[in-house]
DNA sequence: CCCATAACGGAGTGCTTTGCTCCGTATCGG
DNA sequence: CCGATACGGAGCAAAGCACTCCGTTATGGG
């Protein structure tokens, strides 16, 4: 039988490259437009053709899946940034900083139960949900995270958190040279909610959530 | 001349209950879909017909500049309620507790510069302005919010607090039995948040973002 | 310097959604 | 019972949608 070996692809170099703005525009415009964010727009964001998109994504769902996939990979990489940190106060405060400053995040939010979750993305959110359980309960033992707060209210920081309205707007607007002021507004917000995250803290309302809260949004059907 | 006066309109109480829904509506479609909100599906919600809506509101346009006309009274009676208060933490608390639990907020982020601010919204805008300054002020005379938190980090906490994410998404998918759990969870972030601008805390990053990034997303054309 | 080949861009397609108009119907005070 | 007013929603032209198809372009081993 003899060698069918193929040739080396003749464009690579430029494949790699649309994939990364494929997903950054994509990240961008489902930022903007939530659950109406079209595929046309994603292309024309990346300044990528229309038919090299579904050349790499079969369907739109094929590609918002690979988005959330990317996602909690970012969030397990920031985990385990996190908990290599020596002091357990710095590593809940890397967890919150880096994992809401970096634009591989943006807010999936808007197309929750639209995807279908595979079973390894559920064991990618099992592992997140674990290490920073883990996080959590170290920062109560070392006494420097306020006693009444608990994993998922730090996952309800995290989805408040998440989207950056004031950017959003600012990017579709044009207004561009406004953006770093409006970063920076974000970080101080950030860095106020640390603050309230200290212990001894003041009794918070209600209870904790469940966690099926932040679960059933993704479950489809 | 004969009084040309018009009969009682024999409809009308139907008529504001009509008002009140569609405004109730709108707001929930617009936290919901963004700036891609359609006038079908409000009118839809609100249990209206299409063409109850249109007399009403000859435009989109029309509704939703109500919309943020209603929303610029909501912050001012907020803020007159707050400074009512006598002590001045107090004051700062009742601000974001009660203007960001009550549904007549809701985020019209997504609209922003798409309406045409009259001279009368404008003032409103400027008179909350003023009010939240002297709040923010009497709190720094009192020695009971932290230094570096000025009054445009206050609103931008109001607009990274105002989206309900998790909220909206359960409205959506109908999991209605989960929206107390996630509006406690959102008690509580606020609460943790308040605690976090108590004085003294600890330096904050940047510097506090000038009051024309908040401005110029409104300014149309 | 070829030229086979893989990746490219975007016009086109059938279908849905949109903002808005129009008009026959329902309700009520006098 | 009747005139006035508000009602609901079918219908319309225009725009937007996910996705297909195909002629064009760039690359690198021989």
């Amino acid at each position: 039988m003899p060698s069918t070996r193929r040739r080396p692809a003749p464009r690579q170099a430029e494949a790699d490259r649309n994939d990364r703005e494929l997903l950054r525009a994509a990240r961008e415009v489902l930022a903007e437009d939530g659950a109406h964010a079209s595929v046309a727009a994603i292309a024309a964001r990346a300044g990528v053709g229309i038919g090299s998109l579904y050349r790499r994504y079969p369907t739109k769902d094929d590609l918002f899946r690979h988005l959330v996939d990317l996602s909690l990979d970012h969030w397990v990489a920031v985990l385990e940034a996190a908990g290599a940190e020596a002091d357990a106060w710095t590593a809940l405060s890397v967890f919150l900083t880096q994992g809401l400053e970096s634009d591989s995040s943006g807010s999936l939010a808007a197309i929750a139960g639209t995807v279908e979750i595979t079973p390894a993305m559920r064991a990618k959110d099992d592992r997140s949900e674990a290490m920073l359980t883990a996080l959590v309960q170290r920062a109560h033992d070392a006494g420097v995270l306020r006693p009444d707060v608990s994993t998922s209210d730090m996952w309800a920081l995290v989805e408040q958190l998440t989207p950056a309205p004031m950017i959003e707007q600012l990017r579709k607007r044009g207004l561009a040279d406004q953006l770093p002021a409006a970063a920076a507004a974000r970080r101080r917000v950030i860095a106020i909610v640390l603050d309230g995250l200290r212990a001894p803290g003041s009794p918070l309302p209600d209870a904790p959530p469940p966690k099926a809260v932040f679960d059933r949004r993704w479950e489809t059907g």
